[in-house]
DNA sequence: CTGTATCCGTGTTGATACTG
DNA sequence: CAGTATCAACACGGATACAG
């Protein structure tokens, strides 16, 4: 039994408004969906790295929010090539031009008081974060590429005229490589941890270049909280 | 009795996630609560101000979404001097500034096939949405004062550099004023239905400059749609 | 006019278990 | 690993009543 559920995803909650951000709010706005476009802003994904990434989301909801997210346009399923034909979940281009949406709320939020920066970090969200704090000034003319090793995967980016880049993709040919799980590579460049105290833990291992390491936590700064 | 629970807000539903985003769908994640800080933005409101420009709220969850987000920091109860003591709810400087998080959405969204332009539009949606959909290429160096007289409040835009701002503000020395009710004012800048139209249905009345009536629906071109 | 207090029907969420 | 089934808790919207 399948299709029980007619009035389901079909009668969904409109707010009958036509401005475009409450729009917005119809098509993303239902718990976990914008977190679940977050996971897959650097390419496919599987139902299960979903979970993963995701702490917290029951199965169920993740079903509900990918179909949601593909009857509108904003997601795809794919079918791996054969012979690991493993169903995935991506993107559409209009679904990856959503970006900004995450930046823009992720540069506001942070300035809360209540914001706890040391709960669980996906590596989606470490590289959109470094995307969206870093400082064009600070950077200035700086040219590097910077490898990550995270949880297994492995994360190539860029630093040109002040704008970060990321992909999935091999470390080779990088300035550096950072080695390390999100929240550690997190408290070295936002927390101020110092690097010999990771290291010497064993939580974090950073190879290449030594000068551009020692700069690269100053070019990502936060900003100020509001208020007390 | 006014204390029974407390349980209510006080165990919200959190992400336990350090994105900044996810902390923001923390924030303002709830239904409604970012169109209400939309209806804020050009000032202090009163309960049945937001009421009425948010058509399908209820009277609960507006109270339940207005103290969420005094607590949180983003919105603040003021008193009007007496004798008219209306209590009026404001953003704080830290609200105010979640402004280009309705941009970006409202932006994205209005790409989606999903979109219906035709439904309600608030005062501050339509400034809001001028603000984020004008072409500063297209205004070059036009500087200009608009002014808008619609349901019963005036506002004052003007055109600087490209950039498009409004406050709520009587419309004297403006170069142009528009007189009628937000969907309709959409409908000739966005929809491109002629003004003559409009105006000998007496649903809008525009006063000024003529040449610059003409030229203005250009300065606010739509974005194409995603795909299909 | 500005809310608060209930009740109620319904949809959504999350936990657990389970199937292919 | 990729989901589905079931169930309990709760959030939401609508209606209504009512207090300051």
């Amino acid at each position: 039994m399948k299709s029980d559920n007619i009035t389901k995803n079909v009668a969904h909650r409109r707010y009958g408004d036509a401005c475009g951000a409450a729009h917005a709010l119809e098509l993303i706005g239902d718990r976990w969906a914008l977190l679940v476009m977050r996971e897959m802003m650097f390419g496919p994904r599987r139902f299960g790295d979903l979970r993963a990434s995701l702490p917290g989301i029951s199965a169920n909801t993740l079903t509900q929010r990918l179909e949601g997210l593909i009857t509108s346009g904003i997601a795809r399923r794919e079918r791996l090539p054969p012979p690991a034909s493993t169903p995935v979940y991506a993107l559409t281009e209009w679904g990856l031009e959503s970006e900004p949406i995450l930046g823009v709320l992720g540069r506001w939020a942070v300035r809360s008081p209540q914001h706890d920066p040391t709960l669980a970090f996906s590596a989606a969200s470490l590289l959109l974060s470094l995307r969206t704090m870093i400082a064009p000034d600070r950077a200035g003319s700086l040219y590097a590429k910077i490898g990550f090793r995270m949880a297994g995967e492995t994360y190539c980016a860029s630093i040109v005229d002040g704008v970060f880049a990321a992909e999935r993709a091999p470390v080779e040919d990088c300035d550096i490589v950072l080695e390390g799980d999100p929240p550690t590579i997190a408290a070295w460049i936002y927390g101020g941890v110092p690097l010999d105290d990771l290291e010497t833990a064993g939580a974090l291992r950073i190879t290449g270049d030594r000068s551009l390491v020692a700069i690269f936590p100053e070019l990502f700064p936060l900003p100020a909280k509001a208020q007390s």
